[in-house]
DNA sequence: TGACATTCAGTGTTATAACACCTACTGTTC
DNA sequence: GAACAGTAGGTGTTATAACACTGAATGTCA
């Protein structure tokens, strides 16, 4: 099985260690997961960043988050949510009110319109999860997920 | 199990499906492991791209690399591979000549202090890789590996 | 209560990525 | 060999990410 990454990725010599064979295939992984969803999020005029801040919102309630509250949720660092956050404002998706009991915090939370949005996103993100995973078991799914687990233990 | 990644993302809904579950581990296992290898590498002056196309220069031999060879042996798509080796052609890393069978191409190679470059990272960057999955066994890893290329199947 | 550190959001600026478009060169077909 | 499509690299422009810094509000503690 060695070789499949090794072709994919057009190398000649072999993997030094398990380990990074283990980082490279995650990453070339993600990639091939990544790449088609920001395709079709593309078509309803969505980044991924701002689906996953749509789902996080979603997720919180009414009352919404503050902005730390919404970049530590997100999967990858993001150090510019507040600049993130105005072009969601500005696309009518969130909206911002600051707080009455410690007015240093600012709560977002989705609009009617971004409710709507990541609502109508369920059933084609769904879709797309299965389509590019349904030909693992459910065993398979079920181990890929404890190893990856364990393999984030120590990071 | 389920109930650590949802901890991680502090997230009260359980998995719409496995398939969801599935790609949101993959997500967050590549940020995990990216990052702080994003962290060493920036103490060198490389971004994780930079030292992608050093690994795939050095690997190519001393005739080089066109730069859509670059481009189709980076691990995610990266639309202005032109600009990236003009900054790396600015450090001095690698050198361009255009071909002359072929004037339309232009070979991309190593130069003597990005060849430098990228051996001295070997050492740092696979201790990183140890560092962070040394803790699995030799069979865990092999699986996962096994694993993701069969997740890739589909992608 | 006044000084100080901390924490929150936001801003200014630079670097990089993304997207559409352009030009040079090659091979093909009539 | 002229017209054409295809392929290579590059450019102009806009959008986004990254980084350092600012300012307001809060909590703490002498």
């Amino acid at each position: 099985m060695t070789s499949t990454l090794r072709s994919e990725l057009q190398q000649r010599k072999p993997f030094n260690s398990l380990e990074q064979e283990a980082t490279l295939s995650i990453a070339r992984t993600e990639a091939a997961l990544r790449e088609p969803m920001e395709e079709l999020l593309k078509g309803a005029g969505v980044s991924l960043t701002q689906y996953n801040v749509l789902r996080i919102l979603r997720g919180a309630g009414p009352e919404g988050l503050t902005r730390n509250e919404i970049r530590d949720r997100l999967i990858s660092r993001m150090p510019d949510v507040t600049r993130l956050l105005d072009r969601m404002e500005e696309a009518g998706w969130v909206s911002r009110v600051r707080e009455m009991d410690d007015r240093r915090c600012v709560a977002t939370h989705l609009t009617r319109s971004g409710r709507s949005l990541v609502d109508s996103l369920d059933e084609p993100v769904h879709e797309e999860h299965v389509r590019r995973l349904s030909h693992m078991t459910r065993t398979q799914l079920r181990t890929l997920i404890d190893l990856l687990s364990l393999a984030r233990e120590r990071a």
